[in-house]
DNA sequence: AACCAGGAGAGAG
DNA sequence: CTCTCTCATGGT
């Protein structure tokens, strides 16, 4: 098969509408979550959130002074926790030394930002691609496993890798912020209810569509 | 009780 | 560039 991106948009928009993604009441709560999700199910994530939350931290200049023992505490139930909270710290540092907080970040060009975001340990590609469309409103598209697995099941051509799904999304999406932010969530939403593991091909609405529901294995 | 989850980094080939 | 290993908790 070869649908392509804005096909795919309205195949899944029809099933999930608008996902209202990234979860998070603002643009600080969703970069902690994009660290703390690395490789976590959200469910332990959100634990980690409301504690912080209920602490009064949900801001980086918090997060960029707490002591780093007690925020391992705090986030302990998202697993890989030292790393994280290593992460969390130093770019609140550099975020509030830099710009002073969130919205000054939102003037610069995506050069720039990938420039002092990309070298901090523990951001990696998905991760800084997250926090450029959700918390800084950039036109670019994250690319997950989900993402990865779903379009080599549909069987489309040439998307092997982060670099070349985001190519094929922008080839029929462009840079709709907003179409850009929902195919994220509505992808997530669908991976998790047919396009798991452990697929649930017979009830999947695109299993006419889908290469691996006629016998193709990962 | 193994397997997986909204990754990243380091090393090897 | 692609594989493989490690980091770690919590739900099924």
């Amino acid at each position: 098969m070869n649908i392509n991106a804005a096909s795919l948009y309205e195949e899944l928009f029809s099933l999930y509408g608008n996902t209202q993604w990234w979860p998070g009441e603002t643009d600080d709560e969703i970069i902690l979550g994009a660290i703390l999700t690395q490789n976590t199910s959200w469910s332990n994530v959100e634990k980690s959130l409301s504690r912080i939350r209920n602490e009064g931290l949900m801001k980086l200049e918090m997060l960029a002074d707490i002591d780093k023992s007690h925020l391992i505490e705090l986030i302990h139930s998202s697993g890989f926790y030292n790393q994280k909270a290593r992460t969390i710290i130093e770019l609140s540092k550099m975020i509030v030394s830099n710009y002073g907080g969130i919205d000054a970040m939102k003037n610069e060009s995506n050069e720039k930002l990938e420039a002092f975001i990309k070298p901090i340990s523990g951001i990696g590609q998905e991760t800084m691609d997250a926090i450029l469309c959700y918390a800084l409103d950039k036109p670019v598209f994250v690319v997950d496993k989900y993402t990865l697995r779903l379009m080599d099941r549909l069987g489309v051509k040439n998307v092997s890798n982060i670099r070349k799904a985001k190519e094929y999304v922008l080839a029929s999406i462009g840079e709709d912020l907003g179409k850009l932010k929902n195919l994220h969530g509505l992808i997530v939403n669908f991976s998790k209810d047919y396009c798991r593991s452990k697929p649930a091909c017979n009830d999947c609405p695109l299993r006419n569509k889908c290469d691996f529901a006629s016998g193709k294995q990962d």
